[in-house]
DNA sequence: TATTGTTATACTCTATAACTATA
DNA sequence: TATAGTTATAGAGTATAACAATA
């Protein structure tokens, strides 16, 4: 289970074998991987990938509320108060007065956060393209299965 | 690209459908399932995800430098520091003044921390077994392979 | 000059308790 | 009493600059 490869001081290549059969190190390396590289394509829309995934959401039900936003991207409600922030100060969202609770606020986005949307999801889809470029059309859908099914 | 599900305020059922085709969103959640439980499933031994990690490099590279180490956990190196000194001070590594370097440390495991890595080992792959349950022994094989060509 | 390990620092992400105003 | 949004806070993870000792 994981035998030396050299003398004390004089290790030249590092091995990681173990580590390579274990998914959850894997995967976060090629998180981190895919993490870089969407927010540098989001970076120029002045969105980061979280408010990117809020964004998509608001847009696809507009008048949800805060909690269920949070519970679509599995977030924590208090986590949530500054990313809508941040899409309200830049003009791409709004919170309404939801009007059959006088608690919550019906979220939606601006005609300028649906256009930056549009926009933001060619970019994310070209950065999409760009990372899943080892693999084939096949894998990428298994990919995507896959990963939900461990999700779930 | 996303059309509405619902009037504002009567959203019922949130839809994240384009977000489920973003592999970046995907890939997060379910390395927040896989993490969560590694963690658990490590808590009992005193450690976490990333000190398996190093532990694990340290045990099949003994007397490998903190840089090297850093480079195959692809961390920076102040973040490592903290996590030597975690598995240091539990007494499963040691710093040994590097022979051919005296800025350098050569670290390596402690016998009990060979001892612990072996039961650790075991309870990540059993772990890995719960995690990819829904999967196949071929699919199991392939997510991995996938993942470290998207990383690369 | 460059590198090793380190300190200090800061920013993001995440998680929990507690507050307010409603229900 | 329970819930929606919020505040405050604390813990991880991550990133950079800069220092002392050494190469």
């Amino acid at each position: 289970m994981a035998a030396p490869n050299g003398q004390p001081g004089r290790t030249r290549c590092i091995s990681d074998a173990d580590l390579r059969a274990f998914s959850g190190y894997v995967m976060k390396r090629a998180f981190n991987a895919i993490q870089a590289d969407v927010n540098m394509a989001l970076a120029p829309l002045g969105l980061r990938m979280i408010t990117f995934s809020a964004l998509s959401v608001i847009v696809s039900n507009p008048g949800l509320r805060q909690s269920q936003l949070a519970d679509a991207l599995l977030i924590e409600r208090p986590n949530l108060v500054p990313i809508v922030d941040e899409l309200q100060n830049s003009g791409l969202v709004y919170r309404d007065p939801a009007p059959d609770d006088r608690r919550a606020y019906a979220l939606a986005a601006t005609p300028a956060g649906q256009r930056l949307y549009e926009r933001a999801y060619a970019a994310v889809q070209a950065h999409e393209a760009r990372v899943t470029k080892p693999l084939g059309t096949a894998e990428r859908r298994a990919l995507i299965d896959m990963l939900t099914r461990i999700e779930g």
